[in-house]
DNA sequence: TCAATACCCGACTATTTTAGTGGGTTAAAT
DNA sequence: ATTTAACCCACTAAAATAGTCGGGTATTGA
């Protein structure tokens, strides 16, 4: 399971895309402008995300995309994951190649942990995620309006981005 | 949080470590072999680990490095954290320049998300990981010897990592 | 019909991060 | 003294990330 930004614009897309569903499907430019993320980077994301059939498609004017699943049946994990395209050949779950029993160890030991990561995401829906509405409080408490500065990052804790128009 | 194979090796190379200091410092040079990780690198990430306070470390001959903490105190998202050196200036946890409640809205609930994830390492000690001796089971399964593929790269689940001997 | 919308697709680019090299300095033990 | 191993750069190659460009194709509403 990797954790990168790539991932955050999977996710914040999909929540944009569950939050403005309610009337037909919602276009890539809409998405684009909200969440000021560029319009063929939404598609690259959008393409993964279709191939996974997390999102269906409408095309031609008044088309865009809409969930494929609900909410409360759409995880986090699976979003990131779609878009992270992990073509894991040869990897030592399985049979590969790590001689002696100490490195395997750590690896088996690194894998038990990856899992639990996985397993973790899993378990969080979109909907969930969407019903977090103490998150009104903290739109409250930042002083999250105007303070245009620019190149300004957004970002979330410690997940490392710089230089991102967010 | 961010979760790549940087926090991968660390916390591989920090598990070999909690595994070999029972008699004194640990060379780098040593968990070099074991986990087939190279030598400089390590010193990168240890560097690191030693900044902020994971890590102990003697010179000389027979020195090394030693862990600050005991295991059960040491938490895995601490040290995935500590070699990501995230700067975060700027950030919208605080204040920033996210116009209008909408975007800030899915920045909170992203952020909502990435605090579980930082929280759910967190919780997860060394010593936890360690003490998995369902493990020996998963060495046995694995056919985990001497299978030369020569570049095969072992992997975490999803994790994608392309091209490491490892 | 026809033009606008918006998905679709692939190749191409710049930037950043990752992983690894090399060369040297400092400290301590034999 | 010599060796060992931490420490500390600066530099590099390869990869992933984020974004661009330019062309499609399908659908619809005027």
């Amino acid at each position: 399971m990797k954790l990168t930004s790539r991932g955050r614009y999977a996710v914040t897309a999909m929540l944009d895309l569950a939050f403005h569903s309610k009337n037909g499907p919602v276009s890539l430019s809409a998405i684009s402008e909200r969440q000021n993320i560029s319009l063929s980077y939404l598609e690259q994301l959008f393409a993964k995300l279709r191939r996974t059939k997390l999102v269906a498609s409408v095309r031609g004017p008044g088309g865009g995309y809409t969930l494929n699943k609900e909410p409360q049946l759409l995880s986090v994990g699976e979003i990131i994951e779609a878009v992270n395209e992990n073509i894991d050949a040869t990897k030592c779950h399985g049979k590969s190649d790590c001689q002696g029993g100490e490195r395997c160890l750590t690896h088996s030991l690194w894998q038990n942990l990856s899992d639990r990561i996985s397993d973790f995401l899993n378990q969080i829906s979109l909907q969930e995620l969407m019903q977090k509405r103490d998150v009104k409080e903290v739109v409250g408490r930042q002083s999250c309006f105007k303070t245009a500065s620019k190149d300004g990052s957004i970002d979330v804790l410690q997940m490392l981005v710089t230089k991102e128009n967010l």
